[in-house]
DNA sequence: ATGGTTGTAAAACAA
């Protein structure tokens, strides 16, 4: 099974974009953030024709999340449990063939000690706090979406430069480690050690061209996956095309 | 260079 995570930074303008990747790719499940769109206008025809199950939790402008799976989508949570609303339309849970499969837009936090970055770690707190109320780390999990963090050194471009900033701050990464420490490891960083691999470039400076990047889209997987996981990649094509998202598409194989 | 670009939505704001 291929399940993928991919920030589009709007579905209505990536949406064929994200048709002719599933087309290429047949991913099984794939989760999006940052849709930008209310549920009444999210896009169903197009991917129930491809032969997917949608389930979505969206609003004006800003934000929204997905899941998209070739199977029932089954026990939808929108938001986190008891605060759907706090939790703002950033997360989304559900079962797909036994799997709970939670998928989250963790807040940017704009720059530290910022009022924005004091609400990314009191989301992160909120996160934890849902994990444990509603979950137990022996299950079958996967949590994945844009985490807005690069959790350690050989995730950025630059450490030097970016040491402290937004993204890699030592209070960011204590938060994120935090919830990974419950129960989680890191797909990706399981199978693929080495540096230079990012999944998020600013759109300004040529970033891409120069590959000045940073891994912040993750997929974490709990310890009965962990040997099920044979393989894991990002997908840089998308990211050439023509008015890209900033977020490349990540994903990883599951063996039954 | 305190810069640069994109999306939303109609002037800033978020990223």
């Amino acid at each position: 099974m291929i399940l993928a995570t991919w920030n589009v930074n709007s579905l209505s303008v990536r949406l064929e974009q994200l048709l002719a990747w599933m087309k290429e790719n047949k991913p099984n499940i794939v989760c999006l953030q940052e849709t930008k769109s209310v549920d009444e206008k999210f896009p169903c025809e197009p991917i129930v024709s491809l032969g997917y199950h949608c389930q979505y939790f969206g609003e004006k402008t800003y934000n929204g999340v997905a899941i998209i799976a070739d199977r029932p989508i089954e026990k939808v949570q929108k938001g986190f449990v008891g605060e759907p609303t706090s939790s703002s339309k950033r997360f989304i849970e559900a079962e797909i063939d036994g799997i709970k499969i939670l998928n989250t837009y963790i807040p940017n936090g704009q720059a530290v000690g910022s009022e924005k970055f004091f609400y990314k770690l009191s989301w992160l707190k909120g996160l934890k706090d849902h994990l444990e109320k509603m979950h137990s780390p022996g299950t079958p999990m996967v949590l994945c979406g844009d985490f807005n963090v690069a959790p350690e050194d050989v995730d950025i471009y630059d450490p030097q430069a970016m040491a402290g900033q937004i993204m890699c701050s030592d209070e960011e990464r204590l938060a994120l480690n935090d919830i990974r420490s419950w129960g989680f490891t890191d797909a990706y960083r399981l199978l693929e050690p080495g540096a230079g691999n990012y999944s998020w470039w600013d759109y300004r400076m040529g970033a891409f061209r120069r590959n000045m990047g940073f891994r912040i889209d993750h997929i974490w997987i709990t310890q009965p996956l962990k040997d099920k996981c044979v393989k894991a990649w990002i997908d840089k094509a998308p990211r050439k095309l023509e008015r890209p998202s900033d977020h490349a598409p990540v994903a990883v194989e599951l063996t039954n």
